[in-house]
DNA sequence: GGCGTAAGTAATCATTCAATGCCTTCCAAG
DNA sequence: CTTGGAAGGCATTGAATGATTACTTACGCC
């Protein structure tokens, strides 16, 4: 039996393993339940406690992605950051990278991009994405560079999603890809 | 009532219903009944001809993403294609866009990539993307240009998923970025 | 023209899932 | 001590869903 716990505390804590969980299967393939066993809870409980699972999905989607802004922009706003040095780029990139350590964020925002299957995922998702390219904008990089930013940031995203670096040995030209898209950090990736 | 068909040809018109069900709702968030309305069949039928739903989800990515592959290839093995060309880029970039016609085709092969909750949807994800970038590869490009020509596509991906093209009005910042994402085919995109 | 095989459905089943309502237990204030 | 409010589980339910089985109907072939 769980020790009693301040509602605060509980929502916290289960919103923490609904983004485990809704990181592995998405918002279709995620159950109310599995989210309640990941966090030790009842499953009535979690849904009372957010009202529906889109609203949990939701609000894991936005803390998830909000999570993501804020890497970016605790760089971009930086004053000792000098986004025409020649390793800007570079720089902004390792706020990303730094996020693989917990794959989830980057698999939720995943999910939230392509559940396009409800009109209120996809309108948040607009939202999320608007706020990371304005974030990146900041830098006063062109747009095509902030673009290529973004896009780079995508195939990690996908290559994550599908398992890429932990399978590098089984296919050299997911190696070659997972080598020049993670770079670095691949190492660090199982 | 339907009138009789050929198997080959039911499963056929079965297979492109279900491209355009899983395209909406993802491997999980589409039943087999639904696949089975879109295609005016029984439900029973269309598990009964592939198996399983995840066999029948297997076989529509891989068409899908063989489709995309072959269209990349319908360039890059073209004798008259010069990769070290100014446009060659954007002649590559061309065929993709072209695929936008039918969004489908793409939505799934983003469901695919992202649906990596089950491992077999995962392996088939990373041949996929293999294929994909070994054919792109042939250009003889660096494998960093590759990469930046596979990343943008999967920012296509993405901002197709989300429905941007359809909402540039409500958000400049969504505006901006579909501009430079999918540059002149933006008109043509609703 | 009848017969066998393939096309297709209706009925049904066991699960799973999201959601609701009611009950219990703990803690804090009076 | 007691009482009231909040934390949280339990039982349940109705709808979906994937899959199976048995049945029916159309068509090609001799």
């Amino acid at each position: 039996m769980n020790t009693r716990m301040s509602a605060d505390d509980r929502r916290e804590l289960v919103l923490q393993a609904a983004t485990r969980a809704f990181a592995q299967g998405g918002y279709a393939g995620t159950s109310t339940d599995k989210v309640a066993r990941e966090a030790g809870v009842s499953q009535p409980y979690v849904v009372r406690i957010f009202g529906t699972k889109l609203e949990l999905f939701l609000e894991v989607f936005e803390r998830s992605t909000l999570r993501i802004r804020d890497a970016f922009a605790e760089v971009v706003d930086d004053p000792t950051f000098d986004p025409t040095a020649e390793d800007a780029r570079e720089q902004l990139g390792l706020a990303y990278t730094a996020l693989l350590a917990d794959r989830d964020l980057l698999q939720v925002m995943m999910h939230g991009f392509s559940g396009g299957g409800h009109e209120e995922i996809a309108r948040s998702a607009r939202a999320c994405m608007a706020r990371i390219f304005e974030t990146v904008r900041r830098t006063g990089w062109s747009d095509d560079e902030v673009r290529d930013f973004v896009a780079h940031g995508m195939l990690i995203n996908v290559m994550l999603a599908m398992r890429a670096p932990e399978h590098v040995d089984e296919d050299p030209q997911i190696a070659a890809l997972a080598a020049c898209a993670f770079g670095d950090a691949l190492e660090f990736l199982t």
